[in-house]
DNA sequence: ATAGTATTAGTACAGTTGTATTAAAAAGGG
DNA sequence: CCCTTTTTAATACAACTGTACTAATACTAT
């Protein structure tokens, strides 16, 4: 009967533009008006497939998380543990632009949570996502029994953890002072440092 | 001859009220308007000490450092050296509601560094600030003798920096899921870590 | 006291904001 | 073709924004 349209394709499009338009002016300037224009659209049209602001700014930090989750999924491979840990993790850190602009978006909303409901919740579940994996891949090194006899399961976690995201955030403020490079590397060198030497 | 105000003490008594609306509303929220109210000041009047918006979150902003500056110059007691450098560091933790309120407002802050010049040069400096002093902090343990073997400085220096900030952002965004006991037990723990056994 | 200036306060303005409302356009099924 | 419903577009509105301007106020030094 009417004009069918892929509601969710359709709002990741827009959520792309809203993507564009907060990494290039800001998310205080990431109004409703401009956002429609930069995906084409009329504000009464973008408001038929996103009700209000706060839904939109939802879902455009959700799909955040939703591409790098699909991300860490596809890294399936039959590859030794460490090294697929090891991808798996650098998953996580902006190693491209694509990446990069994913995570820049993550930092501004996550700022935001601290006075919005709806993306506090959003994002207190992915930091414990985040978490549990970490400590499953520490756990499972360590029933490898490739780690170093000494260390705080619990700990290393939290370590691992808070590295990765010091890191990806330092690279995203400060690209020119922490390098791509020395980005990876140094998460290469914790993990090392981690395990029994070979 | 006029009425004279000191003109820093009055700015830094409206930079404060810049904090507490942040804190409570967001950058967002944080109009002339409400700051002035804030600080109960009337909108012209808090425009004859900041000229601009700009000038007004730029100070603001510059404030956060600056007492985090100053809490770190007062550490210098007559300490064994790892204590000290331990002291020093967890400084920069948000291990009370004074520091939280600043880190916050500096987290808030530093996402706006990405589409605002002026808040990116403060940001870059202090950035670089931080891990200057975290390499000399990183050079005085390797001179002592108290670092292990292999370690690599200039790696190790990045580690640290990024570890911290990490830990500080997770408390300030997570607090209930990472708590003020965890922050600081991680990193001395790293610490530990760094260093020979005993 | 009075003159003069720093400081406050009040008002105004043009622009933008999110959202609501309403109607036109488009397209698939009969 | 035409009906039905989705989709688009346009307009309107009240609230809020940063900033400018002007005048009143408060206080100090002579």
């Amino acid at each position: 009967m009417p004009k069918i349209v892929d509601h969710n394709e359709r709002k990741i499009k827009i959520a792309e533009a809203t993507w564009n338009v907060i990494v290039r002016e800001g998310l205080e300037n990431a109004s409703v008006r401009k956002i429609a224009s930069e995906a084409n659209l009329s504000v009464g049209s973008l408001r038929h497939y996103f009700p209000s602001q706060s839904d939109l700014f939802l879902f455009s930090m959700e799909l955040v998380s939703e591409r790098v989750r699909k991300r860490i999924e596809n890294k399936n491979d039959d590859k030794p543990p460490l090294e697929l840990f090891q991808e798996a993790l650098l998953e996580v850190l902006p190693i491209d632009e694509d990446r990069k602009i994913e995570m820049e978006v993550w930092l501004v909303f996550s700022a935001k949570t601290l006075v919005d409901r709806r993306l506090e919740e959003l994002s207190k579940n992915v930091f414990i996502q985040m978490r549990t994996g970490i400590e499953k891949i520490i756990n499972s090194l360590d029933s490898l029994q490739l780690l170093k006899e000494d260390v705080d399961l619990h700990v290393e976690a939290i370590r691992l953890h808070a590295l990765i995201d010091g890191l990806a955030t330092h690279h995203i403020l400060h690209p020119n002072t922490l390098t791509n490079e020395e980005m990876i590397l140094t998460l290469r060198y914790h993990l090392q440092s981690l395990c029994k030497e070979v």
